[in-house]
RNA sequence: GCGGGUGUAGCCAAAUUGGUAAAGGCGCACGGCUUAGAACCGUGUGGGGAAACCCUUGGAGGUUCGAGUCCUCCCAUCCGCACCA
């Protein structure tokens, strides 16, 4: 059925312009690097790829000296488990992928530049991967601690809050989430697995990104990025600002012998004008059991509540998935009054001081004033335990008799009940009120401190020496940096051990060594760092990826970064492309680059899909763009790809419209051979070069096809001169490269078409000299004429009139009102 | 619940940013070429109606001489976050 096509028309000059200055200044044109985990590219790394090529080709012609690097993200957990699941050793593995990898990568015609590859495994790059975490533990950002966190049941290793994701794949469980109901705190799917994760208390090194929030915050505002990727970001970092309030517990609370060891309750709330309607305090079961631990002396039924709640708050460990109820325990809220009193500092008042499942340990102070009249969760407890509503905020003041609730009223108001601030706006009481008991403003954020081990064997081993009290005591001492890289030693089994230690805690050769420090002897920390380290910094290094002293070069860094331009799957919002920012402002604090936003600008491409369905091996409806590109050429599955639908919005893999393409491509080729004219109609042609250059720009690859077509369509109708097509050719040239190319060759080029000059307009040209004038009545179309462009109102006016058809229908009617817009329209209104 | 996106022919989509709705492609129909088919080329292709015309951008209102585009309220769908105080 169809003809054979060669796989590439022509071979195509690869140029990575390191060397050769242009003179319009650098573009580092940036793709994320694919993950190295499955057989080979999958058509929507293709489509990632082809999409950012096209820009970065154009930019080359435009006369700007492009980078356009690639590499292999080979190194970590999905590496690993793509091993694991066919049972092979992934450094092995690694090795021969990574070649079918690039094998691919140079079938789709990109303009990479092949001589600075890197791939992340690479003990040359892995080296500085450790360096940075060095740098990073003697910079203070880096540190251990003990804390609950998230844990896999699946990979056996924990994860940092930004992997766990949102339950995507189970429509019940997402509705009933949707309706309001909670998933507890640890809820949530392993980012590789879709594993539901659990919680565990364990030690662990974490990177201290929340000293960053701040900054990765306001940041955003001078980065231009696709817009929903910033707002991910924002709600991501979570910021809240509000007020830090005492409770005071130090008065009599009978027989329990708080108030000796707490002295006082601290709160975190956004709302301190809402302080006289606090009617309790409720805390987490977790500060509830520090209580215990400094000795407090509680009721039995409390302590043994505090016991079921944290109980309660680890899903147990299964091979099966967790039921919903396991998934979402704890949604119930559920509590108990600890028998102690605190003191309202607004008005003096007792209230009860409730421990209350709802509570979350993790953020604020642990401890919440509860106004049940103005919060949707309290109210919800105080109407199950019986426990005062005090309306405190009014929204209509004036009349000063509120209604009473039957729903939180959680908006602003003025307020009421509340002693010497009534009828003060919402607003302004949140000031006064927290000035008035010396509350602390406080800021919050929803960010939590970066998560980095992992108890895995293919990553990089973190660079940390151990020096016990039993010899030296040195304490965690980082590896020094003349001994990096800390190589991964070869082990048999791989597997994740499960047992909160990476597989390579049992190579005793790799864990003994000694303390840097004192010389004695110390153990190794045997977890590996996140993958998501791996590629926070990929792009500091390919401009110098060859440099054996230092992680790269100040040149290399001077000359390429920051990025202009980084496209990329929007999946990577709250991972990556936060991992980056952060590590690109540690890089500027520590003085190694003069910039602290790694790319310029973002753009998330669209998501491919097949049959309406994500693709995946599980589905089988995975498409292998091998086959397409043996069968049809890159060219053709290029614009195919771009021609699906927007690039930003993703499309519909389906392979009917591929034909449509070959045939374009097709016809190009016989448009080479045509018998040469004189040059004609150029109206065409500018317009197109317009429309071509601002689509590209704005990655409407779809539309920039479309006028393609039309203008192939125009020039093959028309007598055209060699010029007009070589502009053709020189606008096919980022979507067609080899077909352009060879195309190119033909006409008697001798230099490639891509280091061309990209075509030029002029805009008086995109004009044509006559324009259609749609003549309305009342706003609707009813006739039409042709006039030179230009011609002036009047005369539009009066040539609109004079149609006898326009006639007709007004019938001899004066018109109220005559609409004039140049070359466009005449609207009669009656 | 909060935030963001999307909804246009049978399908993918376009629309100079408030000015002829449906460009371009797929598919389909008819015709040409051909012994025949494939490929290729040409023409047509939203719905109703014999026609004049009327209707049509998820739904309902509104602003305007004029709305796919702006405003209000719904509906569907996708994505991100979520007991964050």
């Amino acid at each position: 059925m169809q003809k054979k096509r060669p796989k590439t028309e022509e071979k195509l000059i690869y140029e990575p312009d390191l060397d050769s200055p242009r003179g319009k200044g650098k573009f580092y044109n940036l793709m994320m690097f694919p993950y190295l985990s499955a057989e080979g590219l999958h058509v929507g790394n293709m489509y990632a790829f082809v999409g950012a090529d096209i820009y970065g080709r154009k930019k080359r012609m435009e006369g700007f000296d492009v980078f356009e690097p690639i590499g292999l993200d080979g190194f970590g957990i999905h590496s690993e488990n793509y091993a694991l699941k066919i049972g092979k050793h992934p450094k092995k593995l690694a090795a021969l992928t990574q070649k079918h990898f690039y094998k691919q990568l140079e079938s789709i015609g990109n303009g990479f530049a092949w001589d600075e590859r890197l791939e992340t495994y690479d003990p040359a790059y892995y080296r500085w991967t450790q360096w940075i975490f060095v740098q990073m533990f003697k910079k203070g950002l880096a540190y251990r601690k003990k804390a609950k966190v998230n844990w896999c049941p699946k990979c056996l290793t924990v994860l940092a809050d930004e992997q766990v994701l949102a339950p995507a794949r189970r429509p019940a469980l997402r509705r009933r989430l949707r309706q309001g109901e909670s998933l507890g705190e640890g809820g949530g799917e392993c980012e590789r697995c879709g594993t539901m994760v659990i919680k565990k208390e364990l030690e662990q090194w974490f990177f201290k990104i929340t000293d960053y929030a701040e900054r990765l915050l306001n940041d955003l505002e001078k980065i231009d990025w696709s817009e929903n990727v910033k707002i991910a970001q924002k709600n991501w970092i979570g910021r809240s600002e509000g007020a830090l309030i005492s409770f005071d517990l130090k008065f009599k609370n009978e027989n329990l012998k708080i108030s000796e060891t707490i002295k006082f309750i601290e709160v975190f709330t956004t709302r301190p004008d809402t302080l006289f309607g606090a009617t309790y305090i409720a805390i987490s079961p977790e500060l509830a059991k520090s209580w215990l631990d400094s000795g407090w002396q509680a009721p039995a039924d409390v302590g043994a509540f505090i016991g079921e709640c944290l109980k309660a708050r680890e899903v147990p460990q299964t091979d099966e998935e967790p039921s919903f109820a396991e998934a979402t325990a704890g949604k119930e809220k559920t509590g108990i009054f600890t028998g102690v009193y605190a003191l309202n500092p607004a008005n003096q008042e007792k209230i009860p001081v409730w421990v209350a499942n709802y509570v979350l340990a993790g953020y604020g102070t642990g401890a919440i004033m509860a106004v049940p009249a103005h919060d949707r969760r309290d109210f919800e407890f105080a109407k199950k335990y019986g426990l005062p509503i005090k309306i405190v905020i009014c929204p209509h003041y004036p009349e000063k008799t509120c209604p009473m609730l039957d729903a939180a009223y959680e908006g602003e108001g003025h307020l009421v009940g509340s002693g010497e601030f009534d009828g003060v706006p919402s607003e302004e009481a949140k000031r006064k009120i927290a000035e008035k008991i010396g509350a602390t403003i406080k800021v919050n954020y929803h960010l939590r401190d970066w998560l980095i081990s992992r108890q895995r064997y293919w990553g990089p081993p973190i660079p940390m020496i151990f020096c016990g009290p039993p010899v030296g005591g040195c304490g965690w001492q980082p590896v020094p940096e003349e001994d990096l890289p800390v190589l991964l030693p070869d082990v048999k089994d791989f597997h994740p051990t499960g047992t909160d230690q990476s597989p390579l805690a049992t190579v005793e050769s790799f864990v003994k060594t000694k303390c840097p420090k004192c010389g004695g002897e110390a153990r190794r920390e045997t977890d590996v760092s996140d993958t998501f380290l791996d590629s926070a910094w990929y792009f500091f290094r390919y401009p110098d990826v060859k440099n054996k002293k230092e992680p790269f070069g100040k040149l290399g860094a001077k000359t390429w970064l920051p990025v202009d331009m980084y496209i990329g799957g929007a999946e990577h919002a709250v991972l990556h492309l936060l991992y980056t920012r952060f590590i690109t402002k540690v890089f500027h604090d520590w003085g190694l680059v003069d910039f602290d936003e790694p790319f310029k600008k973002f753009r998330a491409h669209g998501l491919l899909i097949k049959d309406g369905a994500k693709m995946s091996k599980s589905k089988g409806n995975v498409v292998n763009p091998d086959d397409y590109i043996k069968k049809y050429g890159a060219d053709v599955f290029r614009m195919y790809l771009m021609f699906l639908g927007p690039f930003e919005q993703g499309g519909d893999f389906r392979d009917e419209g591929i034909a449509g393409i070959a045939r374009f491509l097709e016809r190009v080729k016989k448009l080479a051979k045509k018998e040469w004219g004189a040059s004609a109609d150029e109206t065409i042609l500018h317009r197109s070069v317009k429309k071509i250059s601002d689509d590209i720009e704005g990655l409407h690859y779809n539309t920039a096809i479309a006028q393609l077509m039309m203008l192939l369509s125009a020039l093959e109708k028309m007598e055209c001169d060699r010029a007009s097509v070589k502009v053709f050719l020189k606008l096919l040239a980022p979507f067609a490269p080899f077909i352009a190319e060879g195309l190119w060759h033909k006409l008697g080029e001798k230099e490639s078409v891509h280091r061309a000059e990209w075509p030029t307009y002029d805009e008086s040209k995109t004009r044509s000299a006559t324009a259609t004038i749609v003549v309305q009545i009342n706003g609707k179309v009813r006739d039409r004429f042709e006039a030179e462009t230009g011609t002036g109102d009047v005369e539009l006016k009066a040539k609109a009139l004079e149609l006898p058809k326009i006639k007709k229908l007004i019938g001899g009617k004066a018109p109220a009102n005559i609409i004039v817009i140049k070359d466009r329209l005449v609207n009669i209104v009656l």
